[in-house]
DNA sequence: GTCTATATCCCGATAGAC
DNA sequence: GTCTATCGGGATATAGAC
């Protein structure tokens, strides 16, 4: 039964999906807390404001993700100090994949968040993800680094986020993309054989010598 | 002196750079009205809502660079039939760059204009850009294939989506990165440069061998 | 065509009873 | 912790004078 979840998890539930699908400022408080089935007035008691309530969702699933692919990455490193760029970005496709079993559909809701919180909102929960999760993230770049090392950092720094948008625009257009696959061209696709299927394109991209 | 541009004109130039810079949702026709230093009722008078005012200003862009990029690709293969997809996506940078001379800061407003219309509202820009210019983009497509004969349909498909992600997820947050490699690697960028530092990638990334 | 004034609606946030 | 009721404000859009 949905009610025996507490109020403050409906909440999150229910505001991570519209958030993921239709983005943060198109998605109003009374809307999230209509699907939760819960009062207005429950979302400013529990998360004190609208822009708490995006970072606390966005929390929930980089806590997990985040530590989970620094140990995937240390753990490559350790076991191939040699790791291609492909065995790298390969590394976190089990961490990204364990978010399906967290909740359905985590995968895909996760990266389109981080495209809205990239796109949306001024810079501010930009700033969120490097101040919160900066050594993960340093830690990635740098395994990056030690793998291509005749790249600049500009070059990685640039390319990464080229990475960064494929990823997150190729999520949020999952569903249709794999809907046309299938009629067009009788592939069976879920988003994991989407994700084998980018990884080899931003390997080769951010390898690539200018 | 801008008060001898027409009303309709200054509302076109005002949004623009508003939606660029801020997004669709973020910006308010009072904002858009005040910067052109026009009538609030103006707007609904000139175009007769929002949805039609964001139209008209992406529609001022392609009809100008659709008909230019297909001019250029078609000139490109008559000139070197064995061109490669890096000379394809060269072929584009002047069509974009060419929107400069139309208006200051053209080439960035567009892609910016374009990232923001295929990631935020829900399909509607999208169908709107395939159905206007549908002709246009299938001849890209078909250079494509002739370029990379050896891809099978199916990856292009694909590879050419992961490819529009990285565009548009770039050019939708090109001022917040310009700023970073400015202030973390003293790099001076504009979309021009940022341009050409995408086009190896997404070149690289669309011909890999899988 | 351009203006003022306003209708209508939805937003985030909060006060205060329970 | 959860509710009702509401505040204050900003949004799009329009009516109607000029």
């Amino acid at each position: 039964m949905s009610s025996r979840i507490d109020t403050k998890t409906k909440i999150l539930d229910a505001a991570e999906k519209l958030f993921a699908e239709r983005g943060f400022s198109e998605t109003s408080l009374r809307l999230i807390t209509s699907k939760a089935e819960v009062n207005l007035a429950s979302v400013n008691y529990h998360f004190g404001s609208k822009r708490e309530l995006i970072r606390a969702v966005l929390a929930r699933y980089l806590d997990q993700f985040m530590p989970a692919a620094s140990t995937a990455i240390t753990q490559l490193q350790q076991d191939n100090p040699q790791a291609s760029l492909f065995d790298i970005f390969s590394a976190l496709v089990e961490p990204l994949l364990q978010l399906n079993t967290v909740r359905v559909g985590g995968t895909r809701t996760f990266l389109q968040l981080l495209g809205r919180g990239y796109i949306e909102s001024q810079g501010h929960l930009r700033w969120f993800i490097t101040s919160q999760y900066g050594t993960h993230l340093s830690s990635f770049v740098s395994a990056v680094h030690t793998s291509v090392p005749d790249i600049p950092e500009a070059d990685i720094f640039w390319r990464l986020h080229f990475t960064l948008g494929t990823v997150v625009f190729t999520m949020a257009s999952a569903d249709a993309l794999i809907d046309i696959a299938a009629n067009d061209f009788a592939e069976k696709n879920n988003i994991e054989t989407v994700i084998r299927k980018v990884i080899p394109y931003i390997a080769a991209g951010v390898a690539v010598s200018a």
